[in-house]
DNA sequence: CGTTATCTTGACGTACATCAAATGTCGTGG
DNA sequence: CCACGACATTTGATGTACGTCAAGATAACG
């Protein structure tokens, strides 16, 4: 499927041909590596466009003509077995950089969960933005090898660690997103549904469920509805991340 | 642990300061994007050693002040929880480089399963290399992209592949390192444990030794020894590491 | 405000882990 | 070269964490 022809709306700055010069998530992004004076080159390589929630905006095993920047939003990204087993490799927010992964076909699906806003690439404006800002591509490789720590400590987490620490994982990863100070009592924002959260760690829904009830029921956190989570022993739950067991020394 | 300070043999090629102008290993590293030409000033960036099998050469959690090229051997890649489990994330071989999935320390450790040669980087003086072959830094992106599917590849092994599925998929993989033809009934060398298979697969060593009976019951590989195995159903392997069932159709 | 999807909870099943022991492999030194 | 010992592998018996199936409760959306 290509973006380009599919019928996504393309939501433009009114009256600017230069959105990068006041996107929020610039800072974030591999757009960072450039130099406020080139802000207009840049803005000329990227489309900004809307996916509405729901919307798939890249399918595995299609030729990877495009690739992305979310500026708002949050993304599933998955793959599938051809039985329909699925398994999420991340969550795209803001400031995500989407195609690293990626041969001559995408190697991956992703799935808006949120209305998103992301700025598009195509491979050729992308290529020649890498050529002549070398610092973009230095910036792009600190991405990817970042990207591959995160993959390979999922891979700890999904070889090795029980229901429990997974979930455990997932929540203090999560509750690093939004930074708004509190080490202790934080809320977390859960944007996926159960089935994303299992498919993303592993697990079933059910599994993932019952997880967050026993976590709760640990006092380690509090439900205030399926999208929210508030934090209440963020000590203890790295703990139990972390693998050490959950030693009940770190609880209260 | 420094590894230019531990004792490690250093080994140099005799009567001569270019050892890169003879690598064999260069075709497939990252070093091919070097012009012949520059050779020499990869050498002087580089320094050729020797790792004694059994030997830890890279330690989670030390300072990450060195990169590697893997010029021969075999190096398993790993990760440990405070108890002990561990999570293989990969086995490096020849023409791998060994240091993207790094940030200010080492995120993983690494250890010699065979004699290894490798090449080593200071992290500066390859940060001065990338800096002056602009060609060096697009190849090491391409390559990190590559590290990024494979890795993503794995979390869909290791979240929802079945044991059969993982080892099928285990060895498909290995059968595609030395391609010397002949798409069926070809010999793979495992120069790794049981051990090792089953916690780069996410299993216990008696379900990896327990499902290699079982496919060769199904005459699927033959096994020599320990260390060998033959793939007598190319094919069926591949359809059951997709995830198909083994859909007895292919199965001869 | 009703319809539908999502979430929770319970009962039960199973693929893989754990525990245990026999067998095989390989490096080492006599 | 062969025999020993240490370790790796295989195989069997049993256990369990998590999956599956099912039903009710809650939340989301038009």
């Amino acid at each position: 499927m290509d973006i380009s022809h599919n019928g996504l709306a393309e939501h433009r700055v009114v009256g600017s041909v230069e959105p990068c010069s006041h996107c929020v998530a610039r800072p974030s992004t591999v757009c960072a590596a450039i130099d406020p004076a080139d802000l207009e080159r840049l803005a000329r390589a990227t489309t900004p466009q809307m996916v509405p929630r729901g919307q798939t905006f890249i399918s595995e095993g299609d030729p990877a003509d495009h690739f992305f920047n979310i500026t708002s939003g949050t993304v599933r990204l998955f793959k599938l077995l051809p039985d329909g087993r699925r398994q999420i490799t991340g969550f795209a927010r803001m400031g995500y950089f989407l195609g690293l992964a990626v041969r001559d076909a995408y190697t991956f699906s992703a799935v808006a969960i949120e209305p998103v806003h992301l700025c598009r690439f195509s491979r050729s404006g992308l290529r020649t933005m890498l050529d002549d800002f070398p610092a973009m591509e230095r910036r792009l490789l600190e991405t990817a090898a970042n990207e591959l720590a995160t993959a390979q400590e999922q891979m700890l987490l999904l070889g090795r660690k029980t229901a429990r620490e997974r979930l455990a994982s997932f929540l203090v990863a999560q509750s690093c997103i939004g930074q708004h100070g509190m080490r202790e009592s934080r809320r977390v924002a859960l944007p996926m549904t159960r089935g994303d959260i299992a498919d993303y760690l592993g697990l079933t829904i059910e599994t993932v469920s019952r997880t967050f009830t026993k976590l709760k029921a640990d006092h380690l956190i509090d439900l205030s509805g399926p999208h929210e989570v508030t934090i209440r022993n963020l000590a203890g739950l790295e703990g139990i991340a972390g693998g050490l067991g959950d030693s009940k020394a770190l609880l209260f």
